[in-house]
This record gives C-alpha cells, structure tokens and sequence, in this order.
DNA sequence: GTAATTCCATAACAATTGTTATCGTTTTTA
DNA sequence: TAAAAACGATAACAATTGTTATGGAATTAC
C-alpha cells in the first residue's frame, strides 16, 4: 500500500471493520493529489465529483454571498474530509470552493468509489452513516455557536478549538468564518488586550 | 399496522426496499405519543433518547443562549424526523428542547431500536445513512443562509419555503429562528411594507 | 534585492440591530 | 365571561457591526 494512504486507512478503520482484500479493491480507486498554494480544487459552480481526504496541508471552504464576497465556511485540517454533499450526492453544482491555504497532499474519492463501498463493503454503508454522522456532529457545533455566542466569543471559542488555525490562517478568514467583517475582528481582538 | 404508522412507514420505505416481517419487528418496537400544545417531550440537559417522528403537529426545537433566553433553531412539520444526533448516539445531554407549538402526534424511536435497525435490517445501514444524509443537506442550507443573506432576505427565503410555518407560529419565535430580535423582524416587515 | 501586494491596526463615520418601554389587540386561563 | 397573559407594532435610544480610507509592516513575486 501507498504510503500516502496510511493516513485515511486508520480513520476508515476507526470506523469500521475492513479487509485486506476489501481495503485493495477500495483503496486502488482512490486518486493522490498535491495541490500548490492558492490553487482550487473544487470550484463554486461546478459539480462535486469527489469526497476529499486533507492527508496534508489545509484546506479553505468558501461560498459568494449576494454581493459577491467569498464567505469562509471552513477550514479543513490534515486527517478530515470535506465534501458538498447535496452536489456529490444528487449531481448539482456546488455551491463551495475548495482553496489550499498551504501546498497539501489531497486523497480524492469518487462518487463511484464511493457507492462502490456502499454496495461492496461488508461494512459499506455503516461507514457511510458514521462519515454522515460526524458531519452532522460538527454542522451541529457551529449551528449552536452562532446561535448562542457573541462574534467574541465564537472567536474565543475558535481560538480554543483550533489554536492551530489561528496560527496558519490569514485573520480576515478567520473574521469571515466568524461571520463579521475583518476590521470588526481586528477591533474587538485589540479592544479586549487593552482592558486586561 | 397501526394506521398511525402509514406516513413514518412511506417515508423509510422511500428511503429503503424493508420487507413485511422486517417492518413488523421494527415498527413493533416503535411508541406513539400525543403531545398537548405547549408541552415539551425532550429538555435541554437530558439525555436525547429518541429519534423523533413528527405525525402530526409541530414541534419547535429550541436551545438557551449565554444570556437564558430561548434561540429557536428548527420548526419541525408533520412527516419529518427530529433527533439530536450528539445526545442520541453518544448519550450525552442534549442542549435542545423539544416542545409541541400544537397539539402533536409523534413517533418515538428508542436508540436501541434504531440500533436493532441498522443490524438487522436489511439496508438498516443504508437507512440510517440517507437519514443523516438529509440531515446534512438541511443544515447546508441553513449554514449557507446565515452566511450569505441578509436576515430580511432570510426572512423571504423562510416565507417562501416555509409559508406554513409562518401562519403557524408565533412572529417572535420566527425572529429567534432567523437569529434577530423580535422588534427588528417586526420592524423589517413593515417597513418593507411601507416602501411599496 | 526590490517592487508590488497583502495584511492588519486604527480612525471616522454610517448602517444595522438590540433594548426597553408603551399600547392596543388577541388569545389563554380560570 | 372576566381577568391575565401573550403578542405585535411602534418609538426612542444605545450598542454593535459594517464601510471606507490610511499607513506601516510583513509577505510575495519578479
């Protein structure tokens, strides 16, 4: 096996039990890509063709809001998946673009390869209700974020939960991802340095 | 059958191929429940042990914000399921109540049902992943409005997918759905109004 | 290495949104 | 049926957040 694959190997195994025999005929459909800085791999638009494994690297989800400003939903660290489901899933244009913030190693899965699993996996669709499942874990995080925090406090929250991406990430991506404009992020970090 | 059990069973039955006897020792397991108006079957801080069959009625969905006031967060309308996947699965304390805006009819489906599901039944994985599956494209949906519209807009946008709910509901809790105030939503409509 | 670009802090001002309070109407409760 | 509670419109004011512009620092491109 590729070493490129020990990575998404150990999650799917994490979730399921899987064969040898089952991991060859899956993992062989999978595709490898690097991706330079700055590049889209996944335009707003077009349709999703593939479920995505971030084996390296850092990922930026987006969407054009109505006057045209890209609007940061997430960022997707190395060893998770990012996907627009509705598109993958019911061949629609996607309404995301996939941006590497950093070279990054990506691990593609078709649409193909992915009902190939459901149907031929022992386990194929156990799978497929955990991928589905964290998903929702994660929309329902966010959801009662922005439901129940002030911008600051999502900030904080953020800070706590993804010191990492703090450090990596342009701070009006952050603001965006928070949902205020970059000079309000600016302001309240910076205000509140000042009464401390 | 229970004649209570035609809608819930047209719905799975869209989702999967179930046989007579399977659905027989499935939907054996299932309780039914009628909710008066204002009542709530699910608190926040309990553990979320079912997933939810809404019949007949409408259940609101609700959580509490930094400050104790009630953030309504979903509207769930007759043949829809509601669950709060976190609680249900990893059996911890839900941050959602459930409570009945009208006299309701629901479905309860224990989670050791659901697991008696997914294990025996023949597509039960299956099931349970275009469950989560739909899921995720509401949530898409959701997340995609508050990053992209307007709350006016998103005010449009609910009145038009949703023009039952608002005759149904109460202004304010439509208010704390689109993540304002109740005098702000108020103050929107009408002075749209006025400007036609 | 230098020029160009991006990024962030800051300021001034504008627009949006929240809060509190009042009042008439409708709905619920007893 | 009468009293109480909930609801929505409106007003006045306060707080939050957005917009535009500027300048210096950091990063990137050539």
């Amino acid at each position: 096996m590729k070493d490129e694959l020990e990575n998404i190997k150990k999650i799917f195994s994490s979730y399921i039990e899987i064969g040898e025999k089952e991991w060859e005929d899956f993992s062989s459909q999978f595709e490898i890509r690097k991706i330079m800085k700055r590049r889209v791999i996944q335009n707003e638009g077009e349709i999703c063709k593939y479920l995505y494994f971030v084996d390296k690297g850092l990922i930026r989800v987006f969407l054009i809001d109505e006057n045209g400003d890209e609007k940061t939903i997430h960022f997707a660290l190395e060893n998770t998946f990012i996907a627009e489901y509705q598109s993958l899933l019911h061949n629609t244009p996607s309404d995301y673009t996939f941006q590497a913030l950093e070279t990054s190693r990506v691990v593609l899965i078709s649409f193909d390869t992915l009902q190939f699993a459901y149907e031929h996996l022992k386990y194929g669709d156990k799978l497929g209700r955990l991928l589905a499942e964290e998903y929702i874990f994660h929309y329902a995080k966010k959801q009662k974020n922005i439901y129940t925090k002030t911008p600051f406090d999502r900030y904080l929250h953020f800070n706590e939960y993804y010191p990492d991406v703090i450090k990596r990430v342009p701070q009006h991506y952050i603001a965006s991802y928070l949902n205020i404009s970059s000079v309000h992020l600016s302001r309240l970090i910076n205000q509140e340095n000042k009464t401390k």
